[in-house]
DNA sequence: GTCTATAACCTGATAGAC
DNA sequence: GTCTATCAGGTTATAGAC
């Protein structure tokens, strides 16, 4: 152990920036979001962020690329894994998903409106498409159905799984869908969503 | 005919406004536009903007609340027909909804994450929510499986009809989905969801 | 109604003391 | 490393000529 160990986690002025910049960035947007916003966030002073990290700009593609991979990287060790069936990779992602949105709702709204406002900048790292289609889960949709597009079984399949938590502000707002019961749905949908894709997979 | 009834829409000065604000805040969403970008796509002065609009805010709730009606409104006079049946609600719902964003790609992610970077400010409209929940759909859905909550439903179609085109700047990037591949694709969708949707349904 | 010029304000970034 | 004070640039909104 070359760093000290204690128990508390990394409580150092740079980490705690990030920590904030997660929230704030996450929580409004990269446009919307203000320096002094992060820092006050941090209860540090301004001039720290930009001690720390370069420019705003600087902090935001860190924390981008962070999230980007928090989404997309979940899903290539399982997407890849050439000794499981078409059925247990499904119940994997759904398992993976809805536990890790869980704990970061926004995540998704998030990576996706960003790379929305901003098509070129992540070009270099948006190859997730192609990691997508040239899966092993891909090849495994192609030879279970030979007449329907193997994307329309991902789309569908990531469409139930996300669509809940980007849409939460919506149709999860104040009271109408609490808390609890929404979580309660989630972990149903675990099982639900990889039932419903064996029915649509298997349907003549 | 009150007013005068030329074969061209309307090309007042204020509708030119407004159209190059869908566009610009769409693109782009409300913190990253300037109000100078709005001017400059309808070819005027920014000071017009301020004219016929108090604010760049008053001018964005307008369109806000547009997108917002567009989103949804499709939905509500299908879900209460109580006339149709469940399957024939699908039908026009995937219809609709494609349709609508095949012409408007970027409005569900629009409306969604600025609600979401807005939380409280759009509470009043976002009754969307309540008019779901209270339709005559959710009562069908009921009535057809009182074993698996409405919402798991309504929450799957949604995402299947909508997550295609939020997550289009992802998997649908630059030459790997092209836009014709693409837009076929959304075809099939018209007929293969509904058909799904049954398989859900129905499954024992 | 439409324009140019400018006011009033805000935001990212830095200088410089400690 | 951390702070306060401040600059430079950009943004919304308005005043006032036409």
């Amino acid at each position: 152990m070359a760093k000290k160990n204690k128990i508390e986690p990394d409580t150092s002025t740079e980490e705690k920036i990030k920590e904030a910049a997660r929230k704030v960035f996450t929580q409004k947007g990269y446009a919307a979001t203000r320096t002094r916003d992060i820092a006050e966030e941090a209860g540090l002073n301004l001039a720290l962020l930009n001690y720390y990290f370069r420019s705003k700009e600087k902090l935001f593609e860190i924390i981008m690329m962070e999230k980007f991979q928090k989404l997309f990287g979940v899903l290539v060790p399982i997407l890849n894994n050439e000794s499981t069936s078409l059925e247990k990779k499904m119940e994997m992602m759904a398992e993976n998903y809805i536990d890790l949105l869980s704990v970061t709702p926004d995540l998704p709204l998030f990576v996706l409106s960003e790379i929305r406002n901003n098509p070129g900048r992540f070009g270099e790292k948006m190859q997730a498409s192609k990691l997508l289609r040239e899966s092993h889960f891909v090849k495994q949709l192609m030879e279970a159905r030979k007449d329907i597009h193997p994307i329309h079984f991902l789309m569908s399949l990531l469409g139930m799984l996300l669509f809940p938590f980007i849409a939460r502000p919506v149709f999860g707002s104040v009271g109408l869908l609490a808390e609890k019961e929404f979580q309660a749905m989630m972990t149903e949908r675990k099982k639900l969503i990889p039932k419903w894709m064996g029915l649509m997979l298997n349907a003549k």
